[in-house]
DNA sequence: ATCTAAACTGGAATGATTCCGAAATGGAAA
DNA sequence: TTTCCATTTCGGAATCATTCCAGTTTAGAT
């Protein structure tokens, strides 16, 4: 499963013994045409409500809630800033732009493995959650104000 | 900087020309004396007020995000869970325990070094967070249910 | 002792997310 | 194809860690 496709997912759905509804149809969709952006919620939401109307803000959270905790999606979750969703479930860092909120996939080699030798010492390791703040190529470049700037999420005015 | 010291803590205040004031003293004092934890908000303001009565929460939560945002302890934040803060600013992986909650710090070795792949990428990197996420040694002896628990945050009833 | 920018305070506001009870519906069985 | 019910959807209220605000206090320099 390198990457997440319309079919591949509505099978799954399927062999999970979930119902295939319009409004997971249309999630998916956005899920799928969306996966390089690493879609918040509120961009499936959008996304979503353009090929079904009247999807509910509910609704989307309790699906991509279950997709992800079905492993059909992993969902990266963030303090103060929306949940992002990405569908390439491979170990790998996100790269995560302090400026634009854009989110890059970076694969890191096979031969790295700290995972091993954290289960050696006894940890479990159910989940792994690699991350690298900064700046992006494209805000580098015109990073004049080096003001961080976060999109406003707990309860920022 | 290996651990941090409340005169340590209170020289780089002095050093930065930030005031020294009994709520940042007795926060300090929390924040070394709980260091090993991975205090929230909430432990260091119920340990601040041992100390000095009455120091508000909206001061605790000033002061951690002054302290962080300077570079005197570091935030590690959390989605629907409370953030927390460590002392030890050396790069390495957090190991969160879904089902307690408890923090431990894994060093990695210094061999490993993707950051400075991802740098070559052309990301600049300013703040790295590592972490997998899974159960301690504690919680898998006695792990019979399954079910993941973890503290709420965002909105949880 | 004076003065001012910084720090403190408590309470209200914020906002992403979850919860709730009720209504709709997918899809298996009849 | 009809029936049936567990699943899904819905909208609005509730949640709660965190931030904001406007007024008060204070650290520390002069």
């Amino acid at each position: 499963m390198e990457t997440i496709t319309r079919e591949g997912l509505i099978r799954q759905l399927k062999e999970k013994g979930l119902k295939i509804t319009p409004q997971r149809i249309a999630i998916i969709e956005a899920l799928v045409e969306n996966r390089l952006l690493h879609p918040g919620t509120n961009l499936i939401h959008a996304e979503a409500r353009k090929k079904t109307k009247n999807i509910s803000l509910s609704t989307v959270y309790a699906t991509l809630g279950e997709f992800s905790q079905q492993g059909l999606i992993k969902s990266l979750e963030f303090d103060r800033m929306e949940n992002r969703y990405e569908g390439d479930l491979e170990e790998h860092i996100n790269l995560v732009c302090r400026h634009c909120g854009k989110i890059t996939d970076y694969h890191i080699p096979p031969s790295i493995e700290p995972k091993d030798i954290a289960r050696r010492a006894g940890f479990l390791v159910m989940d792994a959650r690699m991350e690298y703040y900064g700046y992006c190529r494209d805000c580098t470049m015109k990073r004049k104000d080096l003001n961080v700037a976060r999109q406003p999420k707990k309860g920022v005015a």
